[in-house]
DNA sequence: TTATAAAGTCAATAATGCTGACATATATTA
DNA sequence: TAATATATGTCAGCATTATTGACTTTATAA
């Protein structure tokens, strides 16, 4: 690639003239694709009478083993008597062991248990199923830009604990 | 770019060996860039108590302007006790107008009236600032890859509607 | 005329968010 | 040690948005 193409290239990307209309149509692409996105492991969910927000619990509890509930508090951004009720649940239910901290006894945390993993991969594989199957149509160089879009469109404050996270 | 080099891009793009983390990743960055995605107009919402369900119908009646109520029903997904609610208050409110179908006299045709265009510029307005910013980021390739996976993830029913509206 | 279709409505229920008020256990600080 | 702050959990009440089921009104089609 010489540099006067980059020169070229980058001038567009400054100028990328879009008409209201096109943002419109991104906007309801995203609209579009995250109800697809989050339709499988609805109707997974349905067998266990659960909704998204105990997906979203079991899924960053997996992801981030033994985190603490405020942590996750942060994550989801949601209030403390809210994620309770889902929380109190998915233990009840022996999805979700809560362990008291070893240091700070004030802290809790969160694991699945073999239960709990079980309905996570379940949900996931459902998920991971239709990502992949976008990520095969539209080709690596499409999924790096997908990424790249996505992160810009997050909260800055959230984008900078996700990637300070993968430090 | 050589010919070679795009073999292997090629190859790679057919195999496109994801483990189940980066899909992982991909599934995170979907949630969080949603919620940044909804953020703004939700807070201009609350100035009116109106929630996510009167921007969605505010939208499709302003994108598809003397819609019918059926086909906005199609559009969400919902129930039509679900939107009755919601567009029974943007009407009221003085916000859509619903004209009797000049064919098919049962028929309702939605428009907004010019508070609920003026509400629609305002959320919009806000919607596509975000969206605005994160393109001219990330640049108009990723920009591209970003839309075609995202009409990936979408149901086939879904993209075949928005696409065949769209000719 | 009867059946179907589009739209609207009422009632009951569920999931998920909120605020406010409090309780308990533990840690930190004065 | 006593007072304060923190992490977690809980109760009660409320709002939004979704559901199902039953029913009505109006208009079109068979």
């Amino acid at each position: 690639m010489a540099d006067h193409n980059r020169v070229v290239t980058n001038s567009m990307d400054a100028m990328l003239f879009l008409t209201d209309d096109q943002l419109l149509q991104g906007i309801e692409l995203m609209y579009f694709a995250y109800k697809g996105f989050t339709s499988d492991p609805d109707l997974i969910l349905q067998n266990y009478s659960y909704g998204r927000a105990h997906h979203r619990a079991v899924h960053f509890i997996n992801r981030r083993k033994g985190l603490k509930v405020n942590d996750l508090l942060d994550i989801l951004g949601i209030t403390k008597q809210s994620l309770n009720r889902v929380l109190r649940q998915l233990i009840n239910d022996g999805l979700v062991e809560s362990r008291i901290g070893r240091q700070d006894k004030r802290e809790r945390n969160l694991y699945l248990t073999e239960d709990g993993k079980a309905l996570e991969r379940q949900l996931s594989d459902a998920q991971r199923k239709r990502m992949r199957a976008a990520y095969r149509a539209a080709g690596s160089d499409a999924v790096q830009g997908f990424r790249l879009v996505l992160e810009k469109i997050m909260d800055v404050e959230t984008r900078n604990r996700i990637t300070q996270d993968k430090e």
